[in-house]
DNA sequence: ACCCTCTATGTGATTTTGTAACACTTAGAG
DNA sequence: CTCTAAGTGTTACAAAATCACATAGAGGGT
């Protein structure tokens, strides 16, 4: 297999926020953010590490872990899967780039610095996602767990559905 | 109990949840439960359907899809990946067992015959899961869809901790 | 400089998870 | 009984993730 498989170039759509907005300079923005707080916290964004957060940043969509690899294997990185997965650990672990248990997929994280527990909406059509803030914790799910003496440490979140572009079509 | 096979035994541990409970009624209750709905509705709950659920009943805790295809392969059933998820196929559509995506495993229903939007806490110790309601699209996550215009249809809510028992062992 | 160690990367091979495609059987409708 | 559609079985394969081990660099202490 080659490039991506049903993920295709990223022109159009409207993936992440289901809106479009000037992503040149969010991208830009978002990878100075990175290395500032790399820096502060003596991280190390090494140059794979930065080329796979940037082309999730860029994509502004899920990707899977093979198609992020052939972008790598492009820009003339390794090319066999833990590279990329230790990237992905990585930024991952540090809440730069969220996993989509759904999709086995990765995105860009949307309120990168902001510790959060995110949310997340995933077109079933288009495969678009948007982050959203969530606090599973709080709500019905938190009780059980005080009534189970369970201690919740991280949550996933995720909601599949239509989004607005997918629904109008399916109007039609 | 369908003697230990050559996946993990049944240890009697605290699966569903995290406390024990009569077992042998509970699965009995809960097979017969199935079978009425399924004459109901007119349902097809196959041989090879109705073992499934039954092993995941019996074993009362998340199990792989390979983990099953062993058992189904020890009690005469084909022994090839599609059998194992055409059958989960089934029983997941109609709500008799859940995928959990974290584990890329399957449950029984904890609640079935009740329409719900299932939660699950799953210990990272020992991967014990307990199955809670939610109620996701009411907080949040569902002010964010309205917001975004995006239409939930499903969702998926697992809480990643420790259950009690696991908690306990830390302790010390 | 040098050595030492720890982290990160590169690579090959393998395991685990999930599908596609097609043949065979059988239950139930007409 | 015949026809059809759903269910099952099997082969083959694709996709996702991990293991094991070798190499390369960064940083620290001397």
């Amino acid at each position: 297999m080659t490039s991506s498989p049903r993920t295709e170039p990223s022109n159009n759509a409207a993936p992440l926020g289901f809106k479009q907005h000037d992503h040149a300079s969010c991208v830009a923005e978002a990878i100075a953010a990175a290395e500032a707080r790399c820096a502060r916290e003596r991280l190390r964004l090494t140059p794979v590490r930065r080329k796979v957060l940037e082309l999730l940043l860029q994509e502004h969509r899920a990707l899977g872990a093979y198609a992020i690899l052939d972008h790598l294997r492009d820009a003339g990185f390794g090319s066999q899967p833990p590279v990329a997965y230790r990237a992905l650990d990585f930024l991952a672990e540090h809440g730069f780039v969220h996993k989509i248990e759904r999709l086995n997929a990765f995105v860009a994280c949307a309120h990168p610095g902001t510790s959060h527990s995110p949310a997340f909406m995933i077109c079933r059509e288009c495969d678009a996602v948007a982050e959203a803030q969530s606090a599973p914790a709080k709500g019905a799910l938190g009780e059980a767990a005080r009534a189970a003496g369970f201690q919740i440490e991280r949550t996933v979140v995720e909601a599949e559905g239509l989004c607005p572009d997918c629904a109008a079509k399916a109007d039609a």
